[in-house]
DNA sequence: TTAGGGTTAG
């Protein structure tokens, strides 16, 4: 493999840069190929997602075509639970087909779907808010002699709190005895914990103590309630509930600490942070390991005091941390990668990547996403592609995701280079890693009537419909605006299209009922 | 997949 720099460097120094160039290309090529050919025959998810895309049609009837055209594809023996998910995964952008894929193997009897992968499909319902989907779903589980398990209640309460129903969470939880789930401790803590990331933690506050003395109380149900007074920038509630427990007679525990004190650093109480986090050390020193600082409270404060500027004091205690025998791991290489890539330079953060490959640690998916994003803010388009290109040739079992696409194009759309945008939404529709999201289609919708050109606003409007078929809602302003530009630039047909499509658009604007 | 650390930009 030859890397642009290298190709560079060669186009300086010679004459025949045409030739070069060809090499360089066929060569890229020849990889690229070698590692397509293997992808093909090893990575049957990316296959059969692709085969589920290419489907000719949606409706719930084509279900029954889709599971003959799988059956005659694909042993059902290799249609294991892992490679269902999988599946699931890979479609997860394209709600309606995901569905699709999952109906037509409950047409396949010789394939046994696993709790996990109904899970997966209610959790897709719901999120559409497709109601007869998910009463299909349900009940087929039930069928399936698969009960509805505490996963299930939880994905499902979160879904009804992101859609504005809190109270519908809590029915559910109170209603859970009909649906076959025990009320407990473990299941009440969800649901505190699916109000309190919704940041409704009054609510879940005032459900505690209704029933604190029904389901008790642990460590696990104060560290919910903190954290989400902590996301609420309200550190002093959280240090009441920290009273409270102890007064209980329930001992923090180490995640206690560590909520705190993320909760000091996220509402800009720096020194109060500090303070805590040397309390943590002296009292660790005093009574045992049980508050001594460990790698999440090191990563915590590597990263809050690099958001604060504060670069030469995360440095220092990136180092302290090794020499007191708390080795980071990858997340506390990436909280510190992207405060310096932030706060400092990005060749800094360059310097801590190469420092970690040399000490044999394996980057994520967020290691290269921080890095590309910092090269994309530094304006080093350039060398942010080729990192990602390097990255999916060195690495295959870390593909990019939605994040990695959305970074750079976005930032190609800022550059005002729409086409090179516009490369990356094709390459992400092929299904190799991941489908275009929400996010993908406003940045790239957005930037199509900078031009002003009649070709776009048919790209635009394309992108439109492809959503919507999707399951994703275009924002009625956004709408309008790719309707008048169609109507603006002559394209009177496409637009009568896209108003046929507004009656689907209320379709999907259903509500989630069990 | 019962709680704590690392991803957009506005």
């Amino acid at each position: 493999m030859i890397s642009t720099k290298l190709y560079n460097g060669l186009l300086c120094r010679h004459r025949c840069c045409r030739q070069i160039y060809y090499w360089y290309l066929l060569e890229n090529l020849r990889h690229h190929s070698s590692l397509i050919s293997n992808d093909e025959a090893t990575d049957l998810p990316s296959h059969i997602s692709k085969l589920v895309l290419k489907h000719p049609s949606t409706a719930a009837s084509a279900a029954a075509s889709l599971a003959s055209t799988i059956s005659s594809s694909f042993p059902s023996t290799s249609l294991t639970p892992s490679v269902v998910n999988a599946v699931l995964k890979r479609l997860w952008n394209d709600g309606p087909r995901s569905l699709l894929f999952f109906r037509s193997l409950l047409r396949l009897p010789s394939v046994s779907l696993s709790p996990s992968s109904f899970d997966h499909a209610v959790d897709i319902a719901a999120r559409l808010r497709d109601r007869l989907s998910l009463r299909f779903l349900l009940s087929a589980r039930l069928a399936a002699g698969l009960p509805l398990s505490h996963r299930t209640f939880s994905l499902l309460a979160e879904r009804f709190a992101a859609a504005g129903k809190p109270d519908r969470a809590v029915r559910l939880f109170l209603s859970l005895h009909h649906h076959g789930i025990r009320q407990e401790l473990r299941t009440f803590n969800s649901l505190l914990d699916v109000l309190c990331k919704s940041r409704r933690v009054r609510k879940a506050t005032s459900l505690f103590k209704t029933f604190k003395h029904r389901f008790g109380a642990d460590a696990i149900t104060f560290n919910i309630l903190a954290d989400g007074w902590c996301r609420l920038k309200h550190t002093g509630n959280a240090l009441d509930l920290l009273k409270e427990m102890v007064e209980s007679g329930v001992n923090p525990t180490l995640a206690t600490y560590n909520i705190l004190l993320k909760g000091f650093f996220r509402s800009g109480q720096v020194n109060e942070a500090w303070q805590f986090f040397l309390q943590m050390k002296k009292r660790g020193r005093k009574m045992g390991s049980d508050c001594l600082p460990d790698v999440v409270s090191y990563t915590t404060v590597v990263h809050g005091l690099g958001l604060a500027g504060q670069i030469e004091n995360a440095r220092k205690v990136f180092d302290e941390m090794i020499s007191q025998g708390c080795l980071p791991s990858v997340a506390t290489y990436n909280a510190f990668i992207q405060v310096l890539c932030k706060k400092d330079s990005i060749q800094n953060a360059l310097m801590v990547f190469e420092e970690m490959l040399r000490r044999g640690y394996t980057p994520n998916v967020t290691t290269y996403n921080v890095l590309i994003r910092g090269l994309c803010h530094g304006g080093e388009m350039e060398r942010a592609m080729e990192l990602m290109q390097k990255w999916m040739v060195r690495d295959e079992r870390c593909r990019p995701n939605v994040h990695t696409y959305n970074i750079v194009i976005r930032h190609w759309c800022e550059k005002g280079e729409t086409e090179k945008a516009l490369e990356l939404v094709g390459r992400m529709n092929e299904g190799v890693d991941c489908l275009p999201n929400l996010d993908t289609y406003n940045l790239v919708i957005s930037r199509m009537f900078e031009r002003r050109r009649s070709e776009d606003m048919v790209v635009a409007g394309r992108m439109v419909m492809e959503m919507v078929q999707r399951g994703y809602l275009p924002r009625r302003f956004m709408f309008n605006k790719v309707l008048n530009g169609l109507l603006l630039t002559g394209n009177q047909a496409f637009a009568r299209d896209l108003l046929r499509m507004q009656d689907k658009f209320w379709r999907l604007r259903r509500d989630i009922r069990l």
